[in-house]
Formats: C-alpha cells, structure tokens, sequence
DNA sequence: ATAGGTGCAAACAGTTTGCATGTAT
DNA sequence: ATACATGCAAACTGTTTGCACCTAT
C-alpha cells in the first residue's frame, strides 16, 4: 500500500511530466524544487518500485548513465544528438524488424536507438567539432 | 608506440579469438590464463586504447554492464536470450531504418537490440518461468 | 638508460542497503 | 500506535587514476 507523501508526490509529478527519459540526479534536481530535503535514495526507491510494478522503462544510450521513462506511451524508439545530448522519442516503429531474427529465436523486445545530430545542431556546422 | 607486453598480447588474443561480446571482467578472466598476474587496470587501459583506435566497439544491453566487440565486422545488430543471458549476432539489417527518422535530423549510427528466448531456451518451457 | 606498461590500492560515479528517525494512516 | 517512508552514511559494483616498480626497446 503506497503511502502518500511530499517526496513521493514530487518524484510522480516529475516523472509524469516529463517530455524525454530522465536519469535519476536529474529527477532528483526536478524533484527537489517540490521536496527539497530529499536524497538520492529516496529517489531510487521510488524508481524501483515504479520500475517492477511495470509502470517505468529504463532507457540507456551508449556510455551514458540510465533514464527513465513511464511506460503506456505509444511504441517508439529514440535518438540521441551526439552534439548537445538532447533524446528525442521517435514515434512508431520499423517494419521488417523481425526478418533480421533468424528461426527458432523467439523475439520478446526489442530497442532501436539513432545516434545523430538533431535539426537544430545540424544547422550549427561550428558546433559539429565541438569534441 | 605500442610496447609488446604479454598482458597486451593476451588481451588481443582474448579479443580477436571470442565470437560474442565480453564485458572487461570476461576478458580479464580470460586473459589471466596466458597472464595470470594481470589486474583489471591494465583491460580497461588496452580497452580503451582499443575504442580510441576504432579497433573496439562498446555493445551495452540494457542493465547490463558494458560489453565490448572488434570493428570491421560485416554490419550486424544482438540478440539477448533473457533466459541464458548469451548475446548472439544477427547478421544484416534492416530494411527502412531510416522511416522513423523525422525530417531535419542526421543519423549516423543505430542501434538495434533484440530480447527473447535463443532456440535452445525457446525449446525448455520449464525454464521459461526460471527466476 | 628511459619511456612506457603494469599492479596495486585509492578514488570515483552510480546504485543499493542498514539503521535510526519521522510521519501518514 | 504502528508500519512504512525517509535521510544519511556506509557498502557495493564498475571504471579510472596515482604512484612506485618493472621491462621492452
């Protein structure tokens, strides 16, 4: 039985509002400003539960610390811009993506991640060399 | 300049001789039969030479510790049996990729990760409830 | 001889956990 | 009143780094 509380009504509040996955220091930066004496345990444990009660995904790029997303949205994958670290969701899905699963394998989940530059940093050409 | 070391050396065979991708532990463990005194440090400082040089490619699953492939192999995306845990490759790709990609964004790299059950567990309905 | 590689242990980052306290029920 | 949530700090895992030592060149 859930208990309702400050912290708790912060992490949700963050989480539901949200537009792109967050990692857990940024939910706790966001969830300070409602809760401020909250630590990062706090937060951790709210995810987990999240997470097996189904109601979170991790989400995670090459190299970078996890994210999260709530779950029930529709199908979608992700780009990640290489230039300003900015997710974007892709919406919908490939269609032959099982023609690449040889036979006998059963195919439960999958995730297809683009790494690229996103509209606004592929304008900037200066910023491409930015290390 | 690189040095010939016999850590370096059982590093590479480690790495040119396995047919799925190793996490750095793997390969330590590995590597300590050609050079048992060897610690951690000196994978991930030849590991990270490797990914400067372009010669390694992280392959990360999704709460899993990061695992790590040559490059120059033909285009290939994983399979993760959630049953075993064994990581397979899929040769090719798939067809329209690039769909879901809006207008204005450049990709340069994907990723494409499949999760289910390898013909052998597929094939082992008790151990399907395992865990 | 010397630059560079190595092992060890300490340092780090991200995440989890134990425990005493605080609080919603 | 009591069970559960919290905060803090310690523990843990995976990775990096500093330093004295060793070794291929």
């Amino acid at each position: 039985m859930m208990r309702r509380t400050k912290q708790g009504e912060a992490i949700s509040r963050v989480l539901e509002n949200c537009r792109a996955p967050l990692s857990a220091v940024e939910i706790l930066a966001r969830a300070k400003v409602l809760a401020p004496e909250m630590g990062v345990a706090t937060v951790y444990r709210h995810l987990n539960r999240w997470l097996q009660e189904g109601k979170l995904t991790p989400v995670e790029f090459a190299g970078e610390t996890c994210r999260y997303e709530t779950t029930g949205r529709a199908h979608h994958h992700h780009f990640l811009c290489r230039e300003c670290g900015e997710v974007f969701e892709l919406p919908g899905c490939v269609a032959g993506l099982h023609s690449i699963v040889p036979a006998g394998f059963v195919p439960r989940q999958h995730e297809i991640t683009i790494y690229g530059a996103c509209p606004h940093c592929a304008n900037q050409p200066e910023n491409t060399h930015a290390d």
